[in-house]
Formats: structure tokens, C-alpha cells, sequence
RNA sequence: GCACCCGUAGCUCAACGGAUAGAGCAUCUGACUACGGAUCAGAAGGUUAGGGGUUCGAAUCCCUUCGGGUGCACCA
């Protein structure tokens, strides 16, 4: 039985006692049932008694024993007992549980898979950052949450289009483009422009993709380093992020949103719809009327269109998309954003709290030597995307910004990461992985036959051991529309801790093949079995993390 | 000054309002005639920054103080 199953038979039950009347409730739309951390409080523990002890007028325990009477008829289920302030806690028939392995490896990668979030369209955008330098560490941290959220959005059935959306027009870029002319001269960097040996390096390419570009007129000059340093920088970018694992569906340039009129026609519709007024020479909209701290210009004096006229075209543009849901991940550094595009959303004729989700991650800070690092990318001393997966390796990487929540700064310190990688929970969870599949592969040496499922005796994996590692791989599924639900890839990660602790536990108490001579038993059977159904989750919930599972290390 | 995020073991971090707050690393003690010891067993380590409140129950929600981060442009 899986927990799903269980809340709809506890939902079913308590339909059934207000039903007969002996209990007036609502009958609650969905019954959570939980692991409990102590063995001893059964398979699966609900708290459904405590929630409906107020609106049914009597004490949590009474409730609770109403609904226990009933429960322990039902079939599959061992025992329910009720404890402390009105706890069910629930245990299951003997074997009941072992099928889970079975349907697990049945299932293979589609365990896990839900349709939890069927129907929506979800444009995911993350790390966009622009093309006028590498992709920095923090930018990093979004490609490998914003990339794992991607996949668990899929894997819960969503319709997903990961999006990069890069600034090609404004003066950030013209800056870039100062920077390459000056460094192909020789000179220092600008004052307002970037260093870095990034910087030298696209310059030179320039140069010799287009002999006698510095020979041209100042401004033409300027122009073909902006095309061409734009083109090569991006390429690079592209090229870290697909090392690193990370491509996205949708690259958007802002400079087509200009070209083909999308500013002129968005601020149009919000000039019809009534949130559009001139002032002191500049074009605004009302974000104050959807609760944003201040207006904001959408047409500067100079004529010039504000980066925010860009952004309420590009809102547009995905929404003409087809795209339902609009989910925007953040740096904390651009907090000041959220009440601006909220107000855009709502005044566009949108609603902000079901068509825009944007998510703030906090950033992570660099440790060298015990001493936080301070970066500048004036000085050119930034960790990039490249710098992180050649210290300690792409999966590492991701590993490590993907299981941490997003809501915390994570102190990365590069000695220990780069020095001593075992230090990485992402090689127990590997680690894991590895020794089911050695495992696996002494099996198959030894000529075992795991016949099918059907016939696989589920009922011999009765060992503690053995029941602990059958609840997590039947967490899986719940964990991941978990994650997928609040955005949290980093629960899968430590769900993957979990398990491989509980998979090596297990390994260390119950012995799956045979020794010597001996022949293989049911039980032999069943523990390969079980121990297929983890790999099979472990395999899958590293998909979700974009990570790999190595077969040998 | 205003707004948002955070404060949990020595360190890095978990914990959909649930039972005795958990892992990894580091420290200490054990288990190798090894299905992969990159593992396991055990010990030690906490007033969940402080103080109020809400309720059957708070690390979690509300108020407040302190501490850290970030943001408050006709920049991008």
C-alpha cells in the first residue's frame, strides 16, 4: 500500500463515520498521512483526529477512536493505535509494504513521476544574466536550483519552458563593448567599464574574426566589437551552462522585443487600460495603484525606453505564449523588483498571485581561508560558473547549491571543496548508487533468477531494516511533488541523503547474496528487489538534481 | 530611516503547525578472514539569538528587541 492509498482510505473512513453519523465534520478534501520519526509510532501516522476535533465538538482522542474502530477493519492495515493528544498511528499487514519494491522497479524511471501539476504551462526563467562577462557564482546557484526545479516541475506533470533571457540593447552592453575596443588598443578599461582577463581574451578573438576592425571609425568600430563580443561572450556562457548540464529551451534576446515593436504596442495597452501619465518629460505607469513603493518610468526623458518597459513586453510576450504561469527566480540583490513586476502583472489586466511567481534566493557567499571573499567584477576577482566545475566537478557543484533551501546564504569554502571532496554528501548518495549496482552485478555473475513481478514473495522483507528502507522508497513520489509544489529542489537532495543512509544501514545488517555454496533463496529474491527499487529512486531522484549516478567510482 | 530574507550542534546546513529538533563534517570509542570500510554501531554536542503572544501543540504563525544580508534610480 502507498501513502496515497492510506489517505484515501483514512478519508474514505471518516466519510463513512459521518455518514452513519458518528462523527459531524466536514469531510476533510485531502488527509495527510506522515512518516514518523520514531519507529515505534508505525508506518504511517495522520493527524486527522486533532484537525477535526474542534469542528466536531469533542476531545481529539475520542475522534480518534471513532475513526481507529473503523480503520482497523480495513484491509492491509495491521494495527492502528491512538497516542499521545489524538495521533493515529497506523501499521500495515505484513507484505503490504514489500509490494512497494515491486512496483518501484516496475515503475523504473516514471516512479516518482506524478501528474500533481497536469494542465499548466509553466515558463521557468533563471540565471539570465547578461552577456557582458561569465556566468558569476550566484548566477550559478540559479542554474543549478532553477534547472532542478525545471525537472521536478516535469516530473509532476507540468508543461515546463526553462527561459534565458539576456539584455542586448541597453548601456551595460555599449560598456561591454567600450571595454573590448579599449583593451584591443591596449589601453585600461574604462572607468565605467569591465576588467577582467575575460575581457582581453574576447577582444583578441574579435580581432581575429574581423581583420582591421580597429582600423575602422570609432563608432563603427565600437558596433562590430558590441555584435561580435555579445556573439562570443554568449557562446561562452552557453557553453559553461551545458558543461555544468544546464540548456535552456528558450534563449530571449531583449534587443527583438524592440525591433519588432512590442514596448510601442504593451504601453499602448497600458495607456488603454488607464495606468499610463506623463510627467517632468518622462512616460509612467501607476505601480503605486497595485501597491508598489513608487511609480516607475516606462519612457525616460531622453526618449529612451526604461528596462522596465522591456520587462512589461516581455511579461506580455510570454503570456501570448500560451503561458499560464509566469515564474521568474532572483537574486536577493534584485528584492527591489518584486513590487514593480507584481504591479506590471496586475495592471496589464493579470493577476499577480496566480500568473507571476517570482522567487528570491539568497546569495552565497565565497570562504577562502577561513575569510569571507569579496568580489568585484571591476577587479576581475569573480569565481565563475567554469572556476566552480573545475574545483570540484559538475556534479559536486550542483549537488552542493541544489541542498540548501534557497531562503538560506550558503557560506561556500572553496579550500574544502576543492581539497577534500569526500566531504560532499552528494558521494554518499553516489556512493550508494555504486554499491547496488556492484551488487546487481555480482547477482547476475552468480546466475540468480529474480523472476518476475509476480512472483517476487514480497512478504519476506519483514526486517526492520528492511521496513525502514521500504518506507523511503515509498516517500518518493510524495517527496518529490513535494518539492515540485514549493519549489524546494533541495528537499530531494536531502530525501537522497536519507535514503542512501537508510539503503547502507540495511546493507550493513542484512546480507543479500548468497555465501559460499549456499543457494539462493526467497529471500535472496526479494532483498534484490528491494535493493533494485533503491537504485531505481536513487537514480531518479538524482535526475531531478541533474546529477549523475555513477554505476562505478 | 523604510521594505524583504535570514539567525537552529564547534562548522556547513535540514526539519508541508505535530510526538524525544535531525544529517554531514570535525572530536572521542568500537566493527575489516571485504556481497564496494567512500560503510556501519556507539558517545558527546541545543534555552532553535532574547522576550512576549496565538493553540491541544510553535524552530515554524503574530508583535517586539538584538544581530547579519539585500534592496530602496528617468541604471541595467
Amino acid at each position: 500500500m502507498t501513502p496515497e492509498q492510506l489517505s484515501a482510505l483514512v478519508r474514505a473512513v471518516v466519510g463513512g463515520a459521518v455518514e452513519r453519523g458518528a462523527l459531524s465534520v466536514d469531510v476533510p478534501a485531502d488527509v495527510v498521512v506522515e512518516r514518523p520519526r520514531n519507529p515505534e509510532h508505525g508506518d504511517y501516522a495522520t493527524t486527522v483526529a486533532l484537525k477535526l476535533a474542534k469542528q466536531a465538538g469533542r476531545p481529539p482522542r475520542e475522534v480518534a477512536e471513532v475513526l481507529a474502530a473503523d480503520l482497523r477493519e480495513q484491509p492491509g492495515i495491521a494495527r492502528v493505535d491512538v497516542a499521545g493528544p489524538g495521533f493515529l498511528n497506523i501499521t500495515f499487514a505484513q507484505g503490504a509494504l514489500g509490494r512497494i519494491a515491486v512496483d518501484a522497479v516496475t515503475a523504473g524511471e516514471a516512479y516518482g513521476r506524478t501528474d500533481a501539476l497536469a494542465g499548466q504551462r509553466v515558463n521557468l526563467e533563471f540565471v539570465s544574466a547578461n552577456p557582458t562577462g561569465p556566468v558569476h557564482i550566484g548566477g550559478t546557484r540559479w542554474a543549478a536550483v532553477g534547472d532542478a526545479l525545471g525537472r521536478l516541475l516535469t516530473a509532476s506533470g507540468a508543461d515546463v519552458s526553462r527561459e534565458y533571457y539576456f539584455n542586448d540593447a541597453g548601456s551595460q552592453i555599449d560598456r561591454f563593448a567600450r571595454s573590448l575596443v579599449a583593451a584591443a588598443h591596449g589601453r585600461p578599461a574604462p572607468e565605467d567599464g569591465y576588467a577582467g582577463d575575460y575581457i582581453g581574451e574576447i577582444a583578441g578573438q574579435v580581432v581575429a574574426a574581423e581583420p582591421g576592425v580597429t582600423e575602422l571609425p570609432a563608432a563603427e568600430e565600437q558596433e562590430r566589437f558590441r555584435v561580435r563580443g555579445v556573439e562570443l561572450m554568449f557562446a561562452e556562457i552557453k557553453a559553461s551552462l551545458a558543461e555544468f548540464g544546464v540548456v535552456f529551451d528558450t534563449y530571449f534576446s531583449e534587443a527583438t522585443l524592440h525591433a519588432s515593436g512590442a514596448l510601442e504596442k504593451v504601453i499602448g495597452t497600458l495607456r488603454e487600460r488607464g495606468h499610463v501619465y506623463e510627467a517632468d518629460g518622462a512616460t509612467w505607469l501607476r505601480t503605486t495603484e497595485f501597491g508598489d513603493d513608487k511609480d516607475r518610468p516606462l519612457v525616460k526623458s531622453d526618449g529612451d525606453y526604461t528596462y522596465f518597459a522591456a520587462d512589461c513586453a516581455y511579461y506580455q510576450d510570454k503570456r501570448d505564449r500560451g503561458f499560464d504561469r509566469v515564474v521568474i527566480m532572483l537574486g536577493a540583490d534584485h528584492a527591489g523588483y518584486v513590487g514593480r513586476y507584481k504591479a506590471l502583472v496586475a495592471a496589464l489586466g493579470d493577476d499577480p498571485a496566480q500568473n507571476l511567481e517570482i522567487l528570491l534566493g539568497q546569495l552565497v557567499n565565497l570562504v577562502r581561508d577561513g575569510q569571507p571573499l569579496r568580489m568585484s567584477k571591476r577587479a576581475g576577482t569573480v569565481i565563475t560558473l567554469a572556476d566552480l566545475v573545475e574545483a570540484v566537478g559538475a556534479d559536486a557543484a550542483r549537488y552542493a547549491l541544489a541542498r540548501a533551501s534557497v531562503d538560506q546564504q550558503i557560506d561556500l569554502d572553496l579550500d574544502l571543496w576543492s581539497t577534500q571532496a569526500s566531504d560532499n554528501p552528494v558521494f554518499y548518495v553516489q556512493y550508494a548508487h555504486a554499491r547496488i549496482c556492484s551488487l546487481l552485478r555480482g547477482a547476475a555473475d552468480l546466475g540468480i533468477d529474480l523472476g518476475t513481478a509476480d512472483t517476487v514473495d514480497a512478504a519476506q522483507l519483514a526486517h526492520p531494516r528492511e521496513v525502514d528502507l521500504l518506507r523511503a522508497i515509498a516517500e518518493f513520489p510524495r517527496v518529490v511533488t513535494a518539492a515540485a509544489e514549493l519549489r524546494a529542489p533541495h528537499r530531494v537532495a536531502r530525501y537522497l541523503e536519507e535514503l542512501a543512509g537508510t539503503y547502507h544501514r540495511f546493507y550493513d545488517a542484512c546480507r543479500v547474496l548468497p555465501r559460499g555454496d549456499e543457494e539462493a533463496t526467497a529471500t535472496t529474491v526479494a532483498r534484490l528487489w528491494l535493493c533494485s527499487a533503491t537504485r531505481t529512486v536513487l537514480r531518479n531522484g538524482l535526475a531531478v538534481l541533474g546529477v549523475h549516478a555513477p554505476e562505478r567510482m
